[in-house]
DNA sequence: TCTTAACCGAGACGGTACGTCCCGTCTTTTT
DNA sequence: AAAAAGACGGGACGTACCGTCTCGGTTAAGA
């Protein structure tokens, strides 16, 4: 989780784990009161009742603290079976719609990728603690798709997963481009119109590789 | 362009339309050597050779400099008639990818939008400069697809204003979210993957209204 | 006086003045009521109404400031003609004596000559602002006494200069060392001893020449 | 010799002594290479190879510890009896000019005395163990200097003293404002001057009482 | 021999000050 | 009135040390 670690020496008075979690609480406060450019390595470490140097003695900097503060609300999304792909879908969509209009995700996580543009280790941090973590979303649609039939069988496993990160791609950049860029809301409606298109368009995809 | 509108006096020495331009030459010149967080207004005005007052007359901040230097970019892409659908989306995809794939959009465009979500004024100007300027894309692909006869007529207006926008949001956000998100090459495989799926749902959508 | 000089262009606002004396009072201000070694920069600018930058921009550290604040109060010193050597030399060692009781010299002086043991521009710096404006204190005193015929004339210049910086350092280092090394009283009875001594040594270093 | 004494109790692990002349090496090391300003506590610990609670477990602060470390070099000055007064008072005043010119002293004596302006235990400790130690200096070379009769025997012992004090702070104070202030030389000359000066003086002085 | 109390190293902890960078504003002279 | 120049008050940065505090482990006297 941090950022730096510790050298795997059991000399010393061990790190306070106390502080991480502080700290990281203490970060998502910031972020919803702040937003993401006013917060404050100082204002954070006041929050959490630490001082500056234990922040940095576990991350690098501001983006891999937030990264690290923001991944955890991107595990509490789930996938229910609701009998249909296209239930599936809408229900996650929305789940994911809720998540971005939070105040800590919704000026965080477009700050930090956009940092990650010219800087390879966050872009790394960001793929590893946010963003591979949720196609477990995607594999586990698709399957439970193919087993009820709506979906046919896996034939190439590379064409299986490029359509995998296709459609992950999609769900999320919509909603994305939906809730941030076009600031529009995320209703109903709309959820409604993308998961047809999905669902109307995977099979054309999967007839592509033939 | 300008943020701060001069009063309309003629008097006094008229302002430097030079200055301009280099500023946002040269605004453009330092988001691809120091990326978006590492920008500042004073380096802007001396690569400019320009005084920093003469930078601040023009536009309140950073963001709002930022979006006008690389508005511009977005007007360069274009919708030839490539004889179908799927290859006007392929085609409008790829010069999508290609201009998110320049360092002063790349490291620009998240970046404001990140700072759009606590700052509505900017939102509106991002809305006005970049997001609703290429929506003509969408729909110019649009008419000419029913003029092709791939797609209905227009039945009820609003049905297909909200689908325009769900495919301007899926399309530019997909393409977003690969490069910068997944940060995985946009080629043409993908792309051809993607228009796949988009043509082949849409009729999924249109019939949704009915 | 300030350390760092400005180029000597007329372009651009000019330095405050006010600012100048008000960090010079402050950083005074400061010395008395927490020495030397408690004395930090934040601090002086705070008492001045300055921003620490302004500070910077003057002074290179704390012990040029230091030397700079200090200085001024050694041009108070005076020899007014008493009548002889013996109490010209009374006055102005009773002078230097009350100087360095004085809580700002106290803790400033010893704290910038060490300083200075490694620092060669600060020790230029006290010795152009503080030592070498002293010494016309034992120029006039010598001379006032040849005048009077308490001393030869000159003979040799060297020998004579030799002899000014040699009564400068006992007087000074004497009641330095008195004053703050064994910190006793430098009461009438001392100075009378010390000048007693200096006059009467007086003559068998003039004769050593010879 | 350290600052905080331990309880007297005789049970638990003794302190280690090896410890106490390793901190104290590592100090004087430190002042040769950093000089007082940029000696830092855990530097010396390191150099020691000690942990920063061992060094803290014997001396209050860094000021303490210096005083400590440097005071020992104190004690090699001495007195051989070189046949005349003035011969007496050239050896040691030579000898401590060198002394000075170590940088181990150079820097950490007028450092220690700054302190001392503001930290009364400091300044005790700083008398006891280095000022009053030296005094034996003055006493030995006025008692020679009686018994070959250069110098008239005792009469009142209050004057004796004060004579002697006033000696101390003339040689002490002469020196270091020579070499650490006005910064040039104690070379052979200015070594006769100041001999000259004080043997030709203290008659003068001694008539004083009378 | 076994406690046991004080020692020791390592290193994390809450803090303070540092000196730098940039902000956005202001004052000055020049155009 | 706008321009270049640059000083201004202010805020945050990331670093260096401070002196304290926990750790696990060591050491020698006393039971």
């Amino acid at each position: 989780m941090c950022s730096r670690t510790p050298r795997n020496s059991r000399t010393g008075r061990p790190r306070s784990t106390e502080a991480d979690t502080a700290i990281l609480e203490a970060t998502r406060a910031a972020l919803v009161d702040l937003g993401w450019s006013k917060l404050t390595m100082g204002d954070v470490a006041g929050r959490a009742g630490v001082a500056k140097t234990t922040l940095y003695r576990r991350w690098a900097n501001k983006n891999e603290l937030v990264v690290d503060a923001v991944a955890v609300l991107f595990d509490e999304l789930e996938l229910p079976d609701l009998g249909s792909l296209q239930a599936d879908i809408e229900h996650v969509v929305l789940q994911f719609a809720a998540l971005l209009e939070r105040p800590e995700t919704k000026t965080a996580l477009m700050a930090v990728v956009a940092e990650s543009t010219r800087d390879a280790p966050l872009r790394e941090r960001i793929r590893a603690s946010i963003v591979d973590r949720q196609k477990r979303l995607v594999l586990a649609g698709r399957r439970r798709a193919q087993q009820r039939g709506e979906l046919p069988s896996d034939r190439d496993p590379t064409t299986v997963e490029a359509t995998d990160d296709l459609i992950f791609d999609v769900i999320a950049g919509a909603v994305v481009h939906r809730a941030l860029v076009s600031a529009e809301p995320v209703d109903g409606q709309w959820v409604a119109r993308l998961s047809a298109l999905l669902v109307g368009g995977l099979g054309a995809v999967a007839t592509l590789g033939e």
